[in-house]
DNA sequence: CCAAAAGTGTTCTTTATACACCCATGT
DNA sequence: ACATGGGTGTATAAAGAACACTTTTGG
């Protein structure tokens, strides 16, 4: 105990972190998930969840870790973005950070008060404050990945809840790749996937017609993209 | 000199790495560049070139100065792929590496005997050797980067010469992605990008029909792919 | 009865696919 | 003259884009 800097090399050695973009879907728009900042340097200033990778773990396992120790999250969409290694891209030391981006579905997760999590809130994309470190910068690469990943892969639902109806999913993707889609051709095309499995339920409570509800077929999909499934928007 | 393990730390790092999948194309076919290990661990074996990240360098750029020290090559196009983290991917010790994949003009690089890089080689795809450490991985995923990339980029022309005819373009497609295109359907789809400037210039000397000479318009690319171009073979 | 969003088909245009013959060259 | 690979056009099929009205529900 108080025993410092134990851990000893024949070359310098850079830190490893991981930092993870958790996005989300709600009121019609993508948000992003940040912690507020308890310690220097940027304390105060909002930032990714992320941390040091342990000796025992895999940049994977870290990137869930942390994700589960700040947020509470556990299970969720997970893929590996891009390494940042910028020489000065932390002000304390060399420090290089494994970039994850993840996809939660908003109604799995309510932030709770009073808890680790408490320092955590949903951005709307449009509403980012400032960023801590390069985080600017790790966002933006993950809201391209994203936008270029949602148009031929199905990772749309992971967004969204178990049960969803057409025109959620079609306002998902007209707000993550900001254009306006036909109605019926979108539900033609998604239909035509064979990815939706009708539940036979309904919304219920809405002052107009009701939309049917939905779930993603899995398996299905499992099958289909070993065989190079090939889908787009 | 002799002082050892003089880079001390409170929390235990892993060493980090570069490590770079080199393409080139090349007899109708895909190849690799491979260097022999000299020295333990996997000493004889095959394996990418690389090395440790020094702390005044991005991985980019290290993974510039490994391929140049250990093969001569320089200004290749290159991207990051993936940053592989398994807890025991080193015998050694704990060691991340930052995988690049690169893309070179054969014709540009001729393997010199006798300096630092005797001991690269080029491994058509179908014929690679054990590698060493998780380098068969690296690989793997390497392969299915360039094979979904090639679809959609115009990446390709970074593995011809800058002159190249539309029948070697083919091939490259058709080795790539390992498929047979048509001929006529191929050179109209190509044609229509509207990337390719005729040189004037003709094949000599084969007992048939001269192919044209084409290069790459990279000015019209970068201005198309700001607007959004996309492009499918 | 009104406002609001869901559901539904058809036409037209664009794009992709399939396919066969002639041409130029070196040996 | 022959073997080799390069160049070219057209017809058909499939996919994508454009577009308007009716239905259901709560207030």
């Amino acid at each position: 105990m108080g025993q410092e800097n134990r851990y000893c090399y024949k070359y310098p050695r850079p830190a490893v972190t991981t930092d993870s973009v958790i996005f989300g879907f709600g009121e019609g728009e993508l948000k992003v998930l940040l912690i507020e900042r308890g310690i220097e340097p940027f304390k105060g200033r909002w930032a990714f969840p992320g941390g040091f990778m342990e000796m025992d773990e895999d940049a994977d396992t870290c990137a869930r870790r942390e994700l589960k120790e700040e947020t509470g999250l556990e299970e969720v969409y997970m893929e590996q973005l891009y390494t940042f290694s910028a020489v000065d891209r932390d002000p304390r030391s060399r420090v290089v950070s494994i970039a994850y981006y993840a996809l939660v579905k908003l109604s799995d997760y309510v932030l709770k008060a009073g808890d680790d999590a408490s320092k955590a809130k949903w951005f709307p994309l449009s509403e980012i404050p400032i960023l801590a470190f390069d985080h600017q910068k790790i966002l933006q690469m993950a809201v391209k990945r994203l936008k270029g990943k949602i148009r031929y892969q199905p990772i749309g639902f992971e967004l969204l809840p178990e049960k969803f109806t057409i025109p959620d999913l079609q306002r998902l993707y007209e707000s993550a790749l900001q254009t306006v889609l036909d109605r019926r051709n979108f539900r033609k095309k998604i239909l035509k996937t064979g990815l939706l499995i009708d539940t036979g339920e309904w919304v219920a409570d809405v002052p107009h017609k009701r939309a049917k509800y939905y779930r993603f077929d899995k398996a299905k999909y499992r099958v289909l993209s070993e065989k190079g499934f090939y889908f787009e928007i």
